[in-house]
DNA sequence: CTGAAAGCGCTTACAG
DNA sequence: CTGAAAGCGCTTACAG
């Protein structure tokens, strides 16, 4: 049924109304299931609506209503790393409520990042999800005074925000205990530059766990660091290991590699544990990294659902929230493996 | 400067024009330069309205024009590693022309899919970008009867669409060219599925540079699959090749890792190539991987710019845009590299 | 050069 | 129960 009319445009609720016979008022107050509509004018207008593929303006309704039920997730991770799994949780939480949402990546990029804050505004986001890669950096723009709500994740946010993170002293406990647990009592910590506070969290919660005789050994986020570290371990002169507990999977995938060059076996002789839990390094290693899974999406859903209930003026409490890590078991970590 | 009064919403051009004296539509030819304004007025209502940091509407704006400065992109591709990139040249080009894109994940859920077709539709996107994982796939969406303009990136089009995809066939011609050229004559082929269109285009380009005796092995995206194959071949009867074509990074970072396993040096004894150059795994290989880069962020921008075309009414011939690849040469392959 | 008016597509009091 | 009117923020003919 083709009741648009001449007009070359969409359907609008005008050619609804016009061909239901009823006013645009009545028409409006049918579709949304407002005002005092007889059942039938209801039913009909419906009706004539869905056979039309009528689809209701939401730049009009915003207008109105002055919610565009879309936000902005602004990122300065590449790699999408994080940013992907983050944008899933999100998107997931918020599509059910309607709301879509502008993805800019705008690098190290100030001027780009102010473009992008310009044009999200402009387009009336109802509320704007900063994301990074470190929790100590902020990103290259100033949003502590944009008009709409500000959400953090893994970045750093205005004093008197709300920020997302994952607990790194929680999941580094979480491995470090498995281990332990699992019978390996001389474990090393391998991970990535000390001047990342993620860094320092996890080693201290090594550290915590451990006691005082704990090795760490801090150096790059890249695979050629974990085999550098293991052949500085096996060619030095103090105790070998019999775990190692790496900064991220990549480290690990460079430790498993190196031990498994020098004859020593994961995880019989020695067992390995990752964190990030980055599917395509973990389950690619040989023998695929038990790892430390920061919850990525889970931290998006929250993201997305907490700037939500900003944007509709619920109150949201400000500070920094921690959310706990898992542990996902695979083949690199021996002993009784206990579970899973 | 606080122009915007007593009421609680944003500046808007009624506070700049009140402000400035005049009457909205000569502040509003003023700040878009339009119309016979004096150049008095119009530097005059400029400047208020820049001290008061006024936003024009899209909401509004976009209403009348028709045109919402908004595009989709759709994507199937969890991982990230084809969007991202795609993304990014997308987000590049487009943010010159004050569009910005909503990101919608649809892993291969049909509900979920229409449901974010539905949303973008609403919010009157200017057009579509499809993009997935692979040419010979379709997204699990319909698009062909949507009422803006779509462009297909690494997805099957609709029949009459236009569609962008990366030269294959190209791409590893240049690989394999490359070896041959360096002196490497035997020349085998470990790639992945053969049901994907990708991997017989680029085994056929294979052949018709190695000639009949080529041999290509056909198996999973894996580096698993890149370790079995040399182990094959090297254990098998058949005479031992000077260099692999890998289908992929991770095929051909598993192959690497077993040649040295074997203690068969990269490059001297054996040059590997792979393809995608995926940075994360291309780079951590030791040595790092000679790839094929699809120029996915170039591709992306081509595509950005055709759906800009498209929503602007400017004509577009429809078909598939094959792009050629290029070839990022790191220290896996040896011979002479004559360049880089 | 400037402004009043109409209108984009919709919703929401307010009358009837 | 139904509809006319006003208005969201802006642009664009059209008068003056």
């Amino acid at each position: 049924m083709n009741i648009a009319g001449g007009k070359r445009g969409r359907t609008t609720i005008h050619d609804v109304a016009a061909a239901a016979g009823v006013s645009i008022s009545t028409a409006s107050k049918a579709l949304n299931d407002t005002g005092r509509v007889s059942v039938e004018t209801r039913e009909r207008v419906k009706r004539i609506a869905g056979e039309a593929g009528f689809r209701p303006n939401a730049l009009a309704r915003g207008l109105l209503s002055k919610r565009s039920f879309t936000i902005g997730l602004l990122t300065n991770d590449t790699y999408g790393r994080f940013t992907l799994p983050l944008m899933q949780g999100i998107s997931e939480a918020l599509v059910d409520h309607g709301v879509s949402v502008f993805l800019c990546a705008i690098e190290d990029d100030p001027a780009l990042g102010q473009i992008h804050v310009e044009a999200m505004l402009e387009k009336q986001v109802d509320g704007i999800i900063a994301s990074g890669k470190r929790v100590d950096r902020q990103l290259p723009v100033d949003l502590s005074k944009v008009p709409v709500p500000v959400v953090y994740a893994f970045t750093e946010g205005a004093p008197d925000s709300v920020t997302f993170r994952s607990d790194d002293a929680q999941g580094a406990r979480l491995a470090v205990e498995w281990l332990v647990k699992s019978g390996r009592h001389r474990v090393v910590h391998v991970t990535g530059p000390e001047d990342f506070f993620s860094v320092r969290e996890r080693a201290g919660a090594y550290r915590s766990v451990i006691g005082g005789e704990g090795l760490v050994l801090y150096g790059q986020w890249a695979e050629a660091w974990g085999h550098e570290a293991v052949q500085r371990i096996w060619s030095g002169q103090t105790g070998r290991p019999d775990s190692i507990f790496c900064g991220n999977d990549q480290i690990a995938r460079g430790a498993v590699d190196a031990l498994r060059e020098r004859g020593i076996r994961v995880p019989e002789d020695v067992s390995v544990i990752g964190f990030d839990n980055w599917e395509i390094v973990a389950a690619q290693t040989r023998p695929p990294l038990t790892s430390v899974d920061m919850e990525l999406k889970e931290l998006g859903r929250q993201a997305g659902l907490t700037v939500l209930a900003l944007a509709e003026g619920r109150p949201v409490e400000a500070g920094v929230r921690k959310l706990p890590c898992r542990l996902v078991v695979r083949q690199s970590c021996g002993g009784e493996n206990p579970t899973e």
